[in-house]
RNA sequence: GAAGGCAUAGCUCAGUCGGUAGAGCAACGGACUUUUAAUCCGUAGGUCCUGGGUUCGAGUCCCAGUGCCUUCACCA
């Protein structure tokens, strides 16, 4: 028998599984009605959520035609519309017109009578949907309905006996058929790599993707208002560059067949945001995309989005400022906080932030303070950091990494680096071994980092220089550009500088425990 | 890049000691005009990731490969 069925009769087409030959059929039978199954404009429809808000204006007649407003329990747990109905009396409703549009998401069917959810990306609501009601022609069509279809419906906005707000259909459009069928209604799909890959299916079906990516969309909104209504100008930097140059991170190659030159796409917007404030550009940010040809992990995709700001004449603490405000902005913007969940914790974003040093933390969390050479040595040996050879920054910066991150539930600015390991950051001017720079953490995830930056060409250029001969040139941050030293001689006002990884940004306020959720594509392997 | 785990129906998953494939949902046929993951009766649906091997016999054991997940490494 199952050989009989893998018979090719017909060619490929004879191989399509059973579901989707149903909805083929489907398909053919829509056509034979003379209905188009891809369907046409469909003007003047309401938003589901705007519908839902409009229950307010139906209104019980009782048997005196007396009209009653439905009680404010209405929809409520333990509200019983049977109940209310016999109290009243009640005959019949009235309500208002409406007109929806949305994707089927679940159906039950009742002979005669269906009933159909449906959403659009405003909500969902319940289609009462009856032969009698919508006629005999319709109903046809209604009989070639599957999950997952798009369909438009017009009728009116009344609950049912069992006291769901639904919309009593007078007749239903077919707007475009699905082929391909849903996954599990409710599960949707779990298979991470599923979810990624179809991320269309991901986004249609599954409870909270779509609300999760337009949340995004309202944080990165809210970045700009913020920005802008301070005075920051948005620009477009270059996305290929000459020089990977402005972190340390390993660049992706490419090249440029006209000019036969190599080029790399960028792996920061500093350099050139710099190069515009030393053009008089006082506030400049860029919001984009930046590559790295780095691994992949839930905190990092190989493409990702930067937010770059400079404020001439300020310094890092204006940028920590400016951090909180546009984290309490965004926050505002999707209706979240103060407190937002990270998994089972909750952290409490409320500014200010905590503002601690470098120093006191990393004495606080291994007992040594960082000045004392011979005690950091002990240190970094009892945990099995490599000593010999090496400068004391990069062994306290690699302690630091180990033992103190993690632990930083924040939000906290760590403040004033070790400066060897900060090559394009202004020094203290009281001690030069110190930078001004601080990172953001909260939850042990770097989710800013900024400066008061250098601006003075000679030692800009000697760090370049100085890092290049330690240092691998692929694993430092401080690549040479001799463009960008000419740029800071020709004066680059005092100003603070600020990153955000925007992806990391969004994770936290979304509750997002990975960066492949809160990012629509991110990178993944051909099928 | 390393180690471990996973890969079975359209989807979500079971599959015992190695004995020839199971459920729910979705689909198909039927009943039902106030259902809420509707219910009830019936039907159909499989390259068990790919390729080798062991065996009388492999979804199951072994080897290799591919993809995903987790941890680590890399990483402003």
């Amino acid at each position: 028998m199952a050989q009989e069925r893998a018979e090719p009769i017909g060619g490929e087409e004879e191989d399509v599984a059973a579901v989707l030959a149903a909805r083929r059929k489907k398909l053919e039978k829509i056509e034979a009605l003379g209905i188009d199954p891809w369907g046409q404009r469909f003007d003047d429809r309401d938003l589901i959520a705007a519908i839902r808000s409009r229950q307010s204006e139906i209104r019980l007649l009782d048997e005196q035609n007396e009209k009653h407003p439905l009680p404010k329990t209405f929809g409520a747990e333990g509200f019983d519309m049977r109940q209310w109905l016999a109290e009243k009396k009640g005959k019949d409703f009235e309500g208002p017109r409406v007109r929806a549009a949305g994707r089927i998401i679940l159906h039950r069917d009742k002979g005669k009578l269906q009933f159909i959810d449906i959403r659009d990306w405003t909500g969902r609501i319940q289609l009462f949907v009856g032969r009698d009601q919508v006629g005999p022609e319709n109903w046809e069509l209604i009989q070639c309905l599957d999950l997952g279809d798009l369909i438009g419906v017009d009728g009116t906005l009344r609950p049912t006996k069992t006291g769901e707000l639904s919309i009593f259909a007078d007749k239903i459009h077919l707007l475009t058929k699905t082929l391909d069928p849903p996954p599990a209604k409710h599960q949707g799909l779990t298979d991470p790599e599923l979810r990624q890959r179809l991320r269309y299916v991901d986004l249609a079906y599954n409870e909270g993707s779509l609300e999760r990516f337009l949340q995004r969309s309202k944080i990165v909104q809210s970045i700009r208002a913020t920005l802008t209504g301070q005075g920051f100008v948005e620009i477009e930097g270059p996305t290929l560059h000459t020089i990977a140059g402005g972190a340390a991170a390993r660049p992706f190659k490419t090249h440029h067949n006209a000019l036969d030159m190599p080029l790399v796409l960028r792996i920061a917007l500093e350099l050139h945001l710099k190069r515009l404030m030393v053009g008089g550009m006082e506030r400049v940010f860029e919001l984009g995309r930046v590559f790295r040809n780095e691994g992949i992990s839930p905190r990092h995709n190989p493409e990702f989005t930067m937010l770059e700001v400079y404020q001439a004449f300020g310094d890092y603490r204006s940028m920590m400022d400016l951090t909180e405000r546009i984290i309490q902005n965004a926050m505002l913007a999707i209706g979240a906080g103060p407190t937002v969940k990270w998994g089972d914790q909750e952290i409490n974003l409320s500014a200010p932030f905590a503002r601690k040093t470098y120093a006191e933390l990393f004495a606080e969390h291994t007992g040594v303070d960082p000045s004392d050479w011979a005690g950091v040595q002990d240190y970094a040996t009892s945990i099995g950091v490599e000593v010999a050879n090496r400068h004391p920054d990069v062994v306290i910066s690699e302690i630091f990494e180990e033992r103190v991150e993690d632990q930083l539930r924040g939000p906290v600015f760590v403040m004033d680096y070790p400066a060897s390991i900060c090559p394009l950051t202004k020094r203290k001017q009281d001690n030069p071994q110190v930078a001004e720079r601080f990172e953001l953490f909260i939850n042990g995830m770097e989710l800013a980092n900024a400066y008061t930056e250098l601006n003075d060409p000679d030692l800009q250029k000697q760090l370049f220089e100085t890092q290049l001969a330690g240092m691998d040139e692929a694993d430092s941050m401080a690549r040479m550009d001799h463009d960008f030293v000419r740029a800071l001689r020709n004066g680059m006002p005092p100003a603070g500088g600020l990153g955000i990884g925007i992806d990391r940004l969004v994770m936290l306020l979304t509750g997002s425990q990975t960066i492949r959720d809160v990012i629509l594509f991110p990178l993944l392997r051909p099928e």
